[in-house]
DNA sequence: ATGAAAGCGCTAACAA
DNA sequence: TTGTTAGCGCTTTCAT
């Protein structure tokens, strides 16, 4: 009952050699039944369980999915998270999920450490180091919401045309002035949006916009925000390029007076639940986030598991998702 | 550079034996400084790291701390989890991130899964389990906002005094009818929460109040008040017993047009970052959350390094900040 | 101060 | 169908 019982243990206990109970434990080469019931026995009543180091040190491999997020506290990918980790218990994984912050320093940390603990792969939400560096790691890697490479395995949303539905929407408002609150410049998604937009935007050149750049935290958003109302208030559109950045948009402008939707539209991206629990619930562009989680998780799976697929992408459709906070309280 | 560089490598290449790179890996026993020298520059040229399995497989020991959540989708989670992730860092270990959710037969599945894999302890913000479960375990572990056992070190702060300010602010808020959407039966610390509320209560008979119980998730706690303010909207005050259900009161109050603080005053619980964010912002019992999630570390880390601590408890105070969401607009 | 060798718990040839 | 045995990469006595 001390110390953890070992596949010895179980062996003699059952009085079969430890190769008969690892062939049972894995279901590999001939068992006969006889010696497969008495070793479930022999199992049962020491309360075994496969040492997983020792297994993963024989075999090379784990059942350990690294998932490496820029910042938890951003809604978007604990839902992201959970979706992950859902798939990934499914299929037998545990995921480590781990939250690289700012630097790039803490990514790479985490990186050789989990590739130290033979993490059989990873997904990677996260781009603040060099797609080289993941490259030349010859790990399993799926990227999820972001592009680090063409050489690795992709999913995302197509962001170009979120981008080019918030314009579409917005020139059906017959707004005349937009303030674009858009993510940070190295962030390959950000600018697909942004892309996305200005293309629309070129067919309507009555239509102004200015652009701003915050990172996707509620904080900077409503700071950035607030400086650039300071300036000019004249705008009745706010396109924030992720919820997260618009609830800091809400913030910035309920501080200064301004009422949304009436003084303001906001369209956020992402389609977080949070989003249906603002006042107003936030119009957004709904990313699959389940479906994407669900995804990259699977794919990563399969690659771990030995189909050598070469630069898959999956890419999902956004959709619009009209809420209050762009009609003057017309109920969806 | 294909296959990683073992211990056997370096010691080849340093021209040593295995066992003086081990000496020197781990600063055991003595190593000459030439050795040292050599050794350090054999690690450089082949990109040595130590396997961590291995090391482990030996000594039985990993930098693997468990940290299980019951979800993680309550952004009072993300942020605990983003201070148990820093300290953790701190002190050269990885954390991995468990959604234990609803069932308990998935937390067991991560211990077990975990402690085959030789984590070192255990973070554990749940109860879906017996603590005889924990107990029995032998693994360091400690509950953070949660009384798990007396057996247990625990980190909280103190809900019954959280309780008892939150009734007390209500009383001199001049406040006649309460409703309490209160935390599942079955989690101390919304048992606590309460029984200091109704303790004051206690002491002004005057004051009603009727209790429903919800989940701590948002949209239970919106569902749960819809339900209540169906029968009854005869309340000045809500005291939510998280903020994540604060939140869903919230949503409720304003899908029957009933305008906070207006109509009613809401006080949340847990003081996370987005109460700021919210409109109104929301007052709320404020748990020093990124204290608590680094003590909580500090103390599994000190049990896993070795000193037995028995049955320590950290207690912390909660602090009452009052927001719009129970004032008339004033500022804090 | 250093090296040889045993062993952590498991898997996977290879024999039998 | 089953057992023997050699590692996986590392730490750790025990000699030297």
């Amino acid at each position: 009952m001390n110390a953890l019982a070992t596949i010895r243990d179980v062996a003699k206990e059952a009085g079969v050699s430890v190769a008969t109970v690892s062939r049972h434990l894995n279901n590999k080469g001939y068992v006969s039944n006889d010696a497969k019931q008495i070793i479930e026995k022999a199992i049962t009543t020491l309360n075994y369980a496969p040492n997983q180091l020792a297994r993963s040190l024989t075999t090379k491999q784990t059942n350990l999915l690294g998932l490496l997020v820029p910042d938890i506290t951003n809604p978007f990918f604990p839902e992201l998270a959970r979706a992950v980790e859902r798939t990934a218990y499914e299929h037998g994984y545990t995921v480590v999920l781990c939250n690289a912050g700012e630097t790039s320093e803490k990514e790479k940390h985490y990186i050789r450490s989990l590739q130290q603990n033979y993490a059989a792969g990873f997904i990677v939400t996260t781009n603040h180091i060099e797609a080289d560096f993941y490259k030349k790691l010859d790990v399993p890697i799926v990227a999820l919401d972001r592009n680090l490479s063409e050489a690795i395995p992709t999913v995302t949303s197509d962001n170009v045309l979120g981008g080019q539905l918030v314009a579409n929407y917005l020139v059906e408002q017959n707004v005349k002035r937009i303030l674009c609150v858009r993510g940070p410049l190295d962030i390959d998604v950000a600018n697909d949006r942004m892309r996305g937009f200005e293309e629309i935007m070129k067919q309507h050149p009555t239509i102004q916009y200015d652009t701003i750049v915050s990172p996707f935290d509620f904080e900077s958003a409503k700071k950035v925000t607030l400086q650039q109302l300071q300036h000019t208030r004249d705008y009745d559109a706010v396109f924030a390029s992720s919820d997260a950045s618009a609830i800091g948009v809400m913030k910035a402008a309920e501080s200064l007076g301004i009422h949304i939707p009436k003084d303001v539209s906001l369209v956020g991206y992402d389609g977080i639940n949070i989003g249906t629990l603002l006042s107003p619930e936030l119009t957004t562009i709904a990313q699959p986030i389940s479906l994407m989680g669900e995804r990259a998780t699977e794919l990563l799976i399969a690659l771990i598991e030995g189909q050598k697929m070469t630069a898959k992408r999956v890419v999902f459709p956004p959709k619009l998702v009209v809420r209050n906070s762009t009609t003057k309280g017309t109920e969806l």
